[in-house]
DNA sequence: GTCTATAACGGGATAGAC
DNA sequence: GTCTATCCCGTTATAGAC
């Protein structure tokens, strides 16, 4: 195989940088986890930022197409009519606990990506976050303010924010570990977790200052 | 002021911070930034991590103190009788977006820190947040259980987790600039946005499966 | 308590052989 | 396409004068 180099380099990258952060993972350790050597890095990818791109890029591209998708089918089933806020939040949440899930063996994913990049330099979360998921997030949120237009785009977006914050922290492993001793992630299986998450986000989405102050008690 | 080198330092560390994190603020610009040089840091603080440390205590002391207190306060008035889910949550996210507003000349703030150091070194995470913020969200945690006990402690933990994430990551200034291109940031003043947050969070906090699937459209 | 100067190290990038 | 060796820079930490 002519590329197989790349493709380890790839590998390593998305799980080293996942684990500890990009600044956190130096192209040393990288390179001799890959088995190869730092000109490899600068011959496939230019420079260190060009790898960057390369790994999120990889799995931007397919969370992106798959979460697309989902919302089209959804929006086609119910012709004419919005879809339920549940559904959408599915569209967007389901690919990627779909993609913890098959790609667990790895402990490297996009998702994880997504939250370890916040404390990266703002240039890098502008070049990535913003490129790679900027439309898809604006295509959710015109359909999220569609399903719910008693609430008014501007309350929409910022419950949306809400939410996009909570899935980026909510499957990252340090999240996990700390905060709350004594309570570790309760659910392994991803794709169950992302239920209940749903649940949870479609309610706050939905919050009416009607809101009951005490359900039953 | 024998101990205002110190002071300086703690501003200008917390400030950088925050702004582009911990490891990607270098001591050099942070000392040159304060007006002083790199001795100091390892006089007043022995090392890099010790004025990572005292910059974090600093804040977490006093929140702690604010968020415990009003906790108490609150579970004081209604006797015997549990707070209502809104009133636990705004102990918890008040006294930090009351600092918010206090500190808005400096725009530096732990609230801010604490997204930062998300994409740290697990170290650091396990070091500062858990030791400062451990016991502090146990003890919400059981306010939020003792509130809702027909959801069950798991599930309540499982919400509050989330709950914790979306704090985290909203009064971070970096999320608020991707992401969803084309919508700024919506109130300048943070506790107006706590109130809206604290929407958000109590209605999923208190999601059922009888949850509504369309209000009122 | 504060400074300058420097040590000791690790980072990314690059040249050039193969 | 892959390697070794090296350059140059920025980092933390420390020594020692004042």
């Amino acid at each position: 195989m002519p590329t197989h180099t790349r493709d380890k380099l790839l590998d390593v990258a998305e799980e080293l940088f996942a684990a500890k952060g990009i600044s956190g993972t130096s192209l040393r350790v990288l390179t001799k986890t890959a088995g190869t050597n730092l000109a490899a890095v600068h011959y496939h990818f230019g420079s260190k930022d060009g790898l960057v791109d390369a790994v999120f890029e990889r799995r931007a591209t397919a969370l992106n197409r798959d979460r697309l998708a989902d919302l089209a089918r959804i929006e086609a089933t119910c012709e004419g009519d919005t879809p339920p806020v549940e559904d959408i939040l599915r569209a967007f949440i389901a690919p990627g606990a779909r993609m913890l899930d098959e790609l667990k063996d790895r402990r490297a994913l996009i998702v994880r990506l997504r939250c370890r990049v916040e404390a990266e330099a703002p240039a890098v979360v502008e070049a990535l976050v913003r490129r790679h998921f900027g439309v898809t997030c604006a295509r959710f949120l015109e359909a999220l303010q569609r399903a719910m237009p008693e609430l008014g785009k501007e309350l929409v977006a910022e419950r949306f924010r809400y939410s996009l914050a909570t899935l980026s922290l909510t499957f990252s492993e340090t999240f996990d570990l700390d905060t709350i001793p004594g309570h570790p992630p309760t659910g392994s299986h991803d794709a169950l977790r992302a239920e209940r998450l749903i649940d949870f986000l479609a309610a706050g989405l939905r919050a009416g200052p009607d809101t009951p102050r005490r359900p039953s008690a």
